[in-house]
DNA sequence: GCCAACGTTGGC
DNA sequence: GCCAACGTTGGC
C-alpha cells in the first residue's frame, strides 16, 4: 500500500481543523466534483497524509494536518432529502457519490497562508497555485509535502 | 456531440 | 461584493 500526499479544501466556516480536532475524525462529506472523488473512491488509502486547507477564509492556507483513516464508502448526504448536498439520482444500492474518513492529526499555531506558499518558487508546480485551480481534493508530491510542514513549523 | 447558459468556487 | 475560471446541464 502506497502512502500518498493529499491536499483537502474546506471552508472553516463550514467545517474547520478545529472541528475536526474536536470530533477526532470525520468523513469528508459533500464533494460533488467527479475527479475529488475519484481521488477519494481510486487513489486514497489509509494512512495518507492530508494537508487541511482553508479555502474562503482570512487568510487561506493551510491550517493543519489529518490522515485519511479509512476506504471511501458512499456519502451518507446524498441519500438525505434534507441535505444541501442530497442527490435524487442516487440510490443505496447505486451511489453516486463517495467519501473517505479523515483523522485529525494536528493543527498548526498559525495558518500557512497561501500569500506565503505562493512566494516560495520551490511550490510553484503546486496544484493549489495554477490559474483557475479550483478542484477540492488535490495530489501534492512528497516533497512539497514536506517543505508545506517545514514552512509551517517556521513561524 | 456541440456549445450556450448557468451555477459554483474561491481569491481578492 | 466582484468576477475569472471552470464544471455541468440541456436544447438542438
Amino acid at each position: 500500500m502506497r502512502e500518498r500526499h493529499w491536499l483537502m479544501k474546506s471552508e472553516p466556516e463550514v467545517f474547520s481543523i478545529h472541528d475536526l480536532e474536536k470530533k477526532g475524525e470525520s468523513l469528508w462529506d459533500g464533494v460533488r466534483n467527479y475527479q475529488a472523488r475519484n481521488f477519494m473512491m481510486q487513489d486514497m488509502s489509509r494512512g495518507d497524509r492530508v494537508l487541511f486547507y482553508h479555502s474562503n477564509a482570512e487568510p487561506p492556507g493551510v491550517a493543519g494536518l489529518a490522515r485519511v483513516s479509512g476506504p471511501a464508502v458512499p456519502d451518507p448526504s446524498q441519500f438525505e432529502p434534507k441535505s444541501e448536498h442530497f442527490d435524487p439520482k442516487a440510490t443505496r444500492e447505486k451511489p453516486i457519490w463517495y467519501c473517505v474518513p479523515v483523522r485529525f492529526e494536528r493543527s498548526f499555531p498559525e495558518v500557512l497562508a497561501l500569500a506565503d506558499i505562493r512566494a516560495n518558487k520551490k511550490l510553484k508546480d503546486l496544484l493549489l497555485l495554477k490559474r483557475g485551480q479550483r478542484l477540492s481534493i488535490q495530489p501534492v508530491t512528497l516533497n512539497q509535502f514536506e517543505l508545506l510542514v517545514a514552512m509551517a513549523r517556521e513561524r
